[in-house]
RNA sequence: GGUCGCGUGGCCGAGUGGUUAGGCAGAGGUCUGCAAAACCUUGCACAGCGGUUCGAAUCCGCUCGCGACCUCCA
């Protein structure tokens, strides 16, 4: 049951059956964010992701090495600021190194991923430190005739390397049509360069570029494909098992990764290609230009004005999750006070869980409810459909509670244990009750008052019941009676 | 313009050639002094137009809409 896991491979476009290299030891590499700022709701859906997907891993195999860059050194910023990174210029923008930046950012990378509950990679490499390495697979390269230097930058030799490999095999791209394509569109950029295709390995500085090496070929810095082919060889191998990423990234990032470690080892590198899909808001994309993006803090603390309130840490992960990796995921402020209700009433019933009595039969065919919720995982990590699963069930924990179902002491522990495994540590959400303040005097103080309102309800006092349940509502503390008496809560 | 993907009920979101996804909201009900919670029942769907098929929301084509990538570059 375990062992059928499939999954859906950018390589094949299908799904396929996952053939570990060694089941006893898992490889995957994901790419990182770049820490020039904070973390937004992108980041969120992308490493809440590939959080899911190592969670259900480390729960199927023994061991898996889970390695994610945190990228560090400047990488060309999209907005047309030619030839100005992004941590270089955040760090003119916030008048500090540009490590500074990186270590700012870093933290608050952390900081938001641990609140979402994503556990920390095996190892986070940076590509600062692994500039040694760079430039010796890109000597190698030079060696091999699939690269060349021109005037203190190299540049990988796309045509060559596709003599005898295929470039675009994973993006599904015709160089061919890409060169054509190329030679149609623009006639400035790098004339350095022997084809349009080419990409950069090594970059000559300019003497005010502020992140700069020594190298061979004079000072300069790494191109942004290389760090992540170094990086995941030298961690897992030249030849491991899973290479993650988001959607927008398969070209050309990638794509020039495959060919980097290929023509470098002459090896296959990574055999399962796994992609994450992207966030819109209102159906809208997300992006700076739009002015609609929203940090991870931001949802946390309901600070920005897209927002209607603050959604907790957990109700972001559980919206996460109760959509397909690889699906877009719509945000909008009534879909997250769906997820956050919808996640309320999920807690609740794991909560109930554990006042349920044995019987001495069974009535509930508690491994078929296991089964499901494995196959659900087992497609492609379909974590929506197990959610719905764990949904489903919360009918059986009502009718156990009512009678109308049974459980004998082993099935029920079964039953439990399949909760709790699912919930806590494959999907990874925790209880979230907001008791952050609760202790025990307060808590003997709220039993006092809400002894003084029982008495009232006796002497059929209602006005003064209430008023106590509605002055405490105003201090955010809710009051809910049942059959065993009143409870108290604070509310979000 | 090129390559690829998507378009599901009020909202979010799975899935499938013929059978209930699920959540939230809505409606009705049980419980309750009231409220809340919980529980039960329930309405609403597959962008448009053609085609294949005994049968398509699911396969094919076209149209419309949305998105990713296509440049040095997370």
């Amino acid at each position: 049951m375990k062992s059928d896991l499939v999954l859906y491979n950018t390589l094949s476009r299908k799904k396929e059956v996952f053939k570990p290299i060694d089941p006893e030891v898992i490889g995957m590499y994901v790419c990182g964010p770049t820490v020039y700022g904070d973390a937004h709701l992108g980041h969120a859906k992308s490493y809440v992701s590939f959080d899911l997907i190592y969670r259900y891993l480390k729960h199927i195999f023994p061991k898996v090495k889970y390695v994610q860059n945190i990228t560090d050194v400047g990488h060309l910023t999209d907005d047309a600021d030619e030839g100005d990174d992004k941590i270089a210029k955040q760090s003119r923008l916030e008048k500090v190194d540009p490590m500074a930046v990186v270590e700012k950012y870093m933290h608050n990378y952390f900081r938001d991923m641990d609140a979402l509950n994503v556990e920390r990679a095996s190892i986070y490499p940076r590509p600062s430190g692994h500039i040694p390495e760079q430039i010796e697979i890109i000597e190698d390269l030079i060696k091999k005739g699939y690269a060349y230097e021109v005037n203190g930058s190299v540049y990988f030799d796309v045509a060559k390397y596709n003599e005898k490999h295929d470039y675009g095999k994973l993006s599904g791209r015709n160089i061919e049509e890409m060169m054509e394509g190329a030679a149609n569109r623009s006639l400035e950029g790098q004339s350095e360069k022997r084809n349009a295709v080419d990409f950069a390995l090594w970059k000559k500085a300019e003497p005010t570029h502020l992140m700069q090496w020594n190298s061979p070929w004079g000072k300069g810095y790494p191109g942004w494909h290389i760090e992540c082919t170094v990086m995941s060889q030298k961690y897992l191998g030249d030849n491991f098992d899973i290479h993650g990423g988001g959607l927008e990234n398969a070209f050309p990032h990638h794509e020039c990764e495959i060919a980097q470690a290929e023509a470098h080892t002459d090896k296959a590198f990574a055999n399962y290609w796994l992609h994450n899909n992207m966030v819109t808001i209102n159906g809208q994309k997300m992006g700076k230009s739009l002015g609609n993006g929203i940090f991870c803090h931001e949802l946390f603390s309901g600070d920005n004005f897209q927002l209607d309130r603050a959604y907790s840490p957990m109700t972001v992960r559980f919206f996460i999750l109760q959509s397909h990796y690889r699906s877009t995921l719509d945000f909008s402020n009534e879909a997250l006070e769906a997820a956050s209700k919808g996640l309320d009433r999920l807690q609740k019933g794991v909560l109930r869980l554990e006042n349920l009595k044995a019987s001495n039969n069974s009535t509930i065919d508690v491994k078929a409810f296991e089964d499901e919720l494995y196959q659900a995982m087992n497609d492609d990590f379909n974590s929506p459909i197990a959610i719905a699963k764990l949904f489903d069930g919360l009918k059986w924990i009502a009718a156990l509670e009512k009678g109308d179902e049974r459980l004998t002491e082993k099935d029920l522990a079964h039953f439990k244990k399949t909760y709790h495994t699912f919930y806590f540590d494959i999907l990874g959400l925790k209880m979230e009750k907001n008791e952050g303040t609760k202790n025990e005097v307060l808590d003997d103080v709220m039993q006092l008052v809400l002894a003084f309102r029982k008495a009232a309800k006796e002497q059929k006092d209602y006005a003064t019941a209430d008023q106590i349940r509605d002055k405490l509502k105003a201090l955010k503390i809710a009051v809910k009676d049942s059959k065993d008496g009143a409870e108290w809560h604070f509310e979000d």
